[in-house]
DNA sequence: GTGTCGTCCTTTTTT
DNA sequence: AGGACGACAC
C-alpha cells in the first residue's frame, strides 16, 4: 500500500496522528495520498473506519475517495463519513433535526430555489427591486452567512445596508416557515448546532479522531470554524491543499486559511508533494515560472523525472474566427496522427468563447463535448416533478407549491394566488394552510390542487419510490403535458430517467421494496446508527447508515437531488474533445490542452485588473490551465474578438511573457503583435477567411484596418501597446481598443490608477510612445 | 393562459 | 450578438 509512495507521499501517509498540512502540488497524488491516509490509519489500527471524518467540496471527490478506499481496505465504507461540507451537515442537520429546530423532513433550496424566495420575499415586502435586485440582495445573505452571521451580527454602516441587513431577516423568517434551507445555511446552521448544544457537539468531537480536508484551499470561513470546532476536542486535521490552484475567492474561498492553519496548528507539520507525475518538462516548467511571479504563495517548486518533452506551442491569428480554425485544424491533425478526441482538452476562460470554438469543431465534423450549463436535477420538467414530491413531503414549501399549483394549467390564476397569498400573509400560514378560506371559483380549484397532492401523499405510503414518481408524473398531469408539446420529447425522456434515478438511489440505499413516505422504525437495520447525542458509546461495525437516518425514501431521494444536482455533461463514452471553462478543468488532465484566448483583458479577465489580488487569482487560473496538460499544450490568442457585439483588440496576455521563451515554440510570429494586412493574407496558415471559409482569388482584410493601423480620433491614432498620459490617471499602455471613430474606446492599464476604459473621443490622451 | 415584443446583461461556479 | 426574462396585449 505505501510501498509505491514516493518518500514526501509516504511521510504524510505515514504521519502519526497530529495536525498537518499538505501542500501538495498539481498532479503530486494528492488525493492517493489521503486516502491511503486513510487506510494505513485503519489498517494500523490506529483508527476505526467511524472515527475518520473526510470532507471535500464537490460530490465527484467523495466519491473517489470512497472508491479509492474500499479499492485500498475490505472494509464496507458505507455509513463511514466522507461527503462534501454540505452532505455533511445535512446529515448532522437530519440526525438532530430538533436540536437544530428544524422540521424533520426539511427541504433543501437550491439557487433557483432561492432566488425565486427571495423574489418573493421581495415583492410581498413592496420593496424596489431596482435598488435591491434581488441577486444582489441574495449575495448579501449568502455572503453574511458563509461568514457565519446572522442579521443581529451583521455590521450595517449605511442605511442601505441597514435595510439589507432587514431584507436578510425577511428571508430568513420566510425560509422557517417554508421548513427549507438553502446552501450555506446548511453549514451555519449545522456548525450554530455544534456550537450551541454541548452533549452534540461532545459526541462528535469524541467522535472524530481524525478530520481530512481535501482542497482545503477552497474553504470559507465558515467552514473553517467548523472544521476547528470539530476538532477542538482533540482531533487531529490533515488537511491537504495548493494555495496555487484556488480559483474560488470570488465565492467566498480563502485562502489565507491555509497560513493561518499552518500558524495555527501545524507549524511543524508541513509537508510538501512536489514531484508531478503528470506533466512533462516544459509545461511544468512553464507553470512554475508562471506562478512565481505571485506574491505570499506558500511556495513549493514541481519537478518532474518524465524528460522535457515537447515546447508550450503559441499561435497569435487576426481575429476568434480563425483562431478556432486554427485550433480545428490542429485537433484534426492531432487526430489523424492517431490521438483519442477525448484526449484533447479546449479551455476557455469564459464560456462565451466557447460558441465560436463550438461552431468550428461542428462545421468540421469533430465530436466535441461542452461542460458546464444545466444540470440533470436543474432542467424544469425535473424541477417541476420534484416540487410535487417536495410537496407530499412538505406542504409548507411555499416555492414548491408556487411553481406547480398552475402547472400544468388547472385554472389557477394570478388572482386567486393573489388572495390565496394575502390570506395565508394575514395568518402568518403556508399558502396550501390557507387554501380552505379562499371562497369562490378560486377557491374550488385551489381545493381540487390540494386533493391532488392530499392523493399523493395517500399514494406515498403504499408506493414504493419509484412507483410514486410514476404515479405523479402521470397524475400531476406532467407527462400528459409534455407529450402534447412538440419538442416536449426530451423532457418526457428526462422524466423517465428520473423515475429511472429514483430506481437506482433507492437500491443503492438499501430502500428497496419501502413505501416511498415511510420512515423505518428505528431499530431496523437502515435506520440504525448514531446513539442520542450525549451517550459515550459509537457503535462501529453496525450497519451505519446514518445520513439518511429517520429519513422516508422519498426525503432522503429529494435531499440527494437537491445535494447532488447531477453530472453536468450528457452521454459518456463517445470519443469527443472535451471543452469547458478553466474552472471547470480543475482536477482533470488531457494529453493535449489548448488554452484559447490567452489576452490580456480576457485572460487574465480585465474585471479582475483593478486590485492586485485579482490579478493574482487570474494567474492561479492559468497556472491550473497549464498544468491541466500531460504531453502537449497549446496557448492560442486572436488579435481582434466579437465581444457583446463588438469587435475589440487585444494584445497578447501578460501572462505569456512570464513563461521563459525557451519553453516557448511560437508558430506565428513572435513580434509585432499585431500582422499587417500582408502579414494576414500570406499569414502563417491562410487558410480560411475571416468566416472560416477557404480563401478565394481576392483576398479581403481579415482584421479591419484600425487593427493594424489604429484607431483615428480627431487628429490622433490610437494603437495598442501605445503609451499615452492622461491629466488624472498619468502615464499607461492602451491594452486594448473598440470601436470607431467618435464611439471609439480604449482600455488603458496606467501605472498607478489601475486599467480603465476611456472614450477616446472625450478623454484628453497625450501619446507619449509607441 | 399564451404568445410576442422589448429590455437587460454578459467572469469564473459548487453545494 | 444573442439569450433570458418580464411586461403587455390578445
Amino acid at each position: 500500500m505505501i510501498e509505491q509512495l514516493n518518500a514526501q507521499q509516504r511521510s504524510a501517509v505515514t504521519l502519526s496522528p497530529q495536525h498537518a498540512l499538505v501542500l501538495a502540488g498539481a498532479g503530486s497524488g494528492k488525493t492517493r495520498v489521503l486516502t491511503t491516509r486513510m487506510a494505513w490509519l485503519i489498517q494500523t489500527g490506529q483508527a476505526s473506519p467511524f472515527s475518520l471524518l473526510a470532507v471535500t467540496f464537490t460530490n465527484k471527490a467523495a466519491r473517489e475517495m470512497l472508491a479509492r478506499l474500499s479499492a485500498q481496505l475490505p472494509i464496507n465504507t458505507r455509513g463511514m463519513w466522507i461527503g462534501t461540507f454540505h452532505g455533511l451537515c445535512n446529515r448532522l442537520l437530519r440526525a438532530h433535526y430538533r436540536d437544530a429546530n428544524l422540521p424533520q423532513s426539511f427541504q433543501i433550496l437550491d439557487t433557483g430555489d432561492q432566488l425565486s424566495l427571495m423574489k418573493r420575499v421581495l415583492k410581498g415586502g413592496g420593496v424596489d427591486d431596482e435598488k435591491f435586485p434581488p441577486k444582489e440582495v441574495l449575495r448579501f445573505v449568502n455572503g453574511a452567512k458563509e461568514r457565519g452571521e446572522r442579521p443581529d451580527a451583521v455590521e450595517a454602516w449605511d442605511a442601505h445596508e441597514r435595510h439589507l441587513v432587514e431584507l436578510y431577516r425577511l428571508y430568513q423568517a420566510q425560509c422557517e416557515r417554508d421548513g427549507v434551507v438553502d446552501f450555506a445555511e446548511l453549514l451555519l446552521r449545522a456548525f450554530e448546532l455544534l456550537q450551541r448544544n454541548g452533549p452534540v457537539r461532545e459526541h462528535y468531537q469524541r467522535r472524530f479522531r481524525h478530520i481530512l480536508v481535501d482542497e482545503f484551499q477552497d474553504t470559507n470561513a465558515l467552514q473553517y470554524r467548523w472544521l476547528k470546532l470539530l476538532a477542538a476536542g482533540g482531533a487531529s486535521i490533515f488537511a491537504v491543499g495548493d494555495d496555487d490552484q484556488s480559483i474560488y475567492a470570488f465565492r467566498g474561498a480563502d485562502v489565507g486559511n491555509m497560513a493561518e492553519f499552518q500558524r495555527e496548528y501545524a507549524r511543524d507539520t508541513v509537508i510538501r508533494l512536489e514531484q508531478n507525475y503528470r506533466s512533462q518538462g516544459h509545461i511544468l516548467d512553464s507553470a512554475n515560472a508562471l506562478i512565481a511571479h505571485n506574491s505570499a504563495r506558500l511556495g513549493k517548486n514541481l519537478w518532474t523525472d518524465q524528460g522535457e518533452g515537447e515546447p508550450v506551442r503559441v499561435s497569435e491569428q487576426p481575429s476568434d474566427l480563425l483562431e478556432a480554425q486554427w485550433v480545428v485544424d490542429e485537433i484534426r491533425a492531432l487526430g489523424d496522427g492517431g490521438g483519442a478526441y477525448r484526449e484533447i482538452a479546449v479551455l476557455y476562460r469564459s464560456n462565451a468563447q466557447s460558441r465560436v470554438l463550438e461552431h468550428a469543431l461542428f462545421s468540421a465534423r469533430i465530436p466535441y463535448k461542452v461542460y458546464g450549463g444545466l444540470r440533470f436535477f436543474e432542467r424544469q420538467e425535473v424541477k417541476h416533478a420534484l416540487a410535487y414530491l417536495r410537496l407530499i413531503e412538505n406542504p409548507d414549501d411555499d416555492t414548491s407549491w408556487l411553481r406547480v399549483v398552475n402547472f400544468p394549467t388547472r385554472g389557477i390564476g394570478a388572482r386567486t394566488l393573489e388572495q390565496l397569498s394575502d390570506l395565508a400573509g394575514q395568518r402568518g400560514c403556508s399558502l396550501s394552510r390557507a387554501v380552505p378560506y379562499v371562497a369562490g371559483k378560486g377557491g374550488g380549484s385551489l381545493a381540487r390542487f390540494a386533493a391532488l397532492i392530499a392523493e399523493m401523499r395517500g399514494e406515498a405510503q403504499i408506493l414504493p419510490l419509484p412507483e410514486l414518481v410514476d404515479h405523479v408524473l402521470v397524475h400531476s398531469g406532467l407527462l400528459a403535458y409534455y407529450r402534447n408539446e412538440r419538442d416536449g420529447s426530451d423532457r418526457v425522456e428526462n422524466l423517465r430517467e428520473l423515475v429511472n434515478a429514483a430506481q437506482v438511489f433507492v437500491a443503492d440505499e438499501n430502500f428497496e421494496g419501502l413505501p416511498a413516505g415511510r420512515v423505518l422504525a428505528s431499530d431496523s437495520p437502515v435506520a440504525a446508527g448514531e446513539p442520542p447525542p450525549g451517550v459515550a458509546a459509537v457503535p462501529e461495525g453496525a450497519a451505519n447508515d446514518l445520513g439518511w437516518r429517520g429519513l422516508s425514501p422519498l426525503a432522503a431521494f429529494l435531499s440527494y437531488a437537491a445535494l447532488e444536482a447531477g453530472e453536468n455533461q450528457a452521454r459518456l463514452g463517445q470519443d469527443a474533445v472535451q471543452m469547458m471553462t478553466v474552472h471547470a478543468a480543475k482536477g482533470l488532465e488531457f494529453d493535449s490542452v489548448f488554452i484559447t484566448g490567452v489576452e490580456d483583458g480576457l485572460f487574465p479577465h480585465e474585471n479582475s485588473l483593478l486590485e492586485p489580488a485579482g490579478l493574482e487569482e487570474e494567474r492561479r487560473l492559468m497556472y491550473v490551465a497549464i498544468t491541466r496538460a500531460r504531453r502537449r499544450l497549446y496557448l492560442t490568442l486572436a488579435q481582434s474578438r466579437m465581444l457583446h457585439g463588438q469587435t475589440r483588440y487585444a494584445i497578447r496576455s501578460r501572462f505569456l511573457d512570464e513563461i521563459p521563451p525557451e519553453h516557448l515554440k511560437w508558430l506565428t510570429p513572435r513580434e509585432g503583435r499585431v500582422l499587417s494586412d500582408v502579414d494576414v493574407t500570406l499569414g502563417a496558415r491562410p487558410r480560411r477567411d475571416a468566416y472560416g471559409r477557404p480563401p478565394t482569388g481576392a483576398i479581403a482584410p481579415m482584421v479591419p484596418r484600425t487593427s493594424a493601423n489604429g484607431v483615428l480620433v480627431g487628429d490622433q491614432r490610437f494603437r495598442i501597446g501605445q503609451g499615452v498620459r492622461h491629466r488624472k490617471f498619468g502615464e499607461g499602455t492602451i491594452i486594448a481598443l473598440s470601436g470607431n471613430g467618435s464611439d471609439a474606446q480604449a482600455r488603458i492599464q496606467f501605472r498607478s490608477a489601475g486599467a480603465k476604459t476611456l472614450a477616446l473621443g472625450v478623454a484628453k490622451l497625450e501619446i507619449i510612445a509607441g
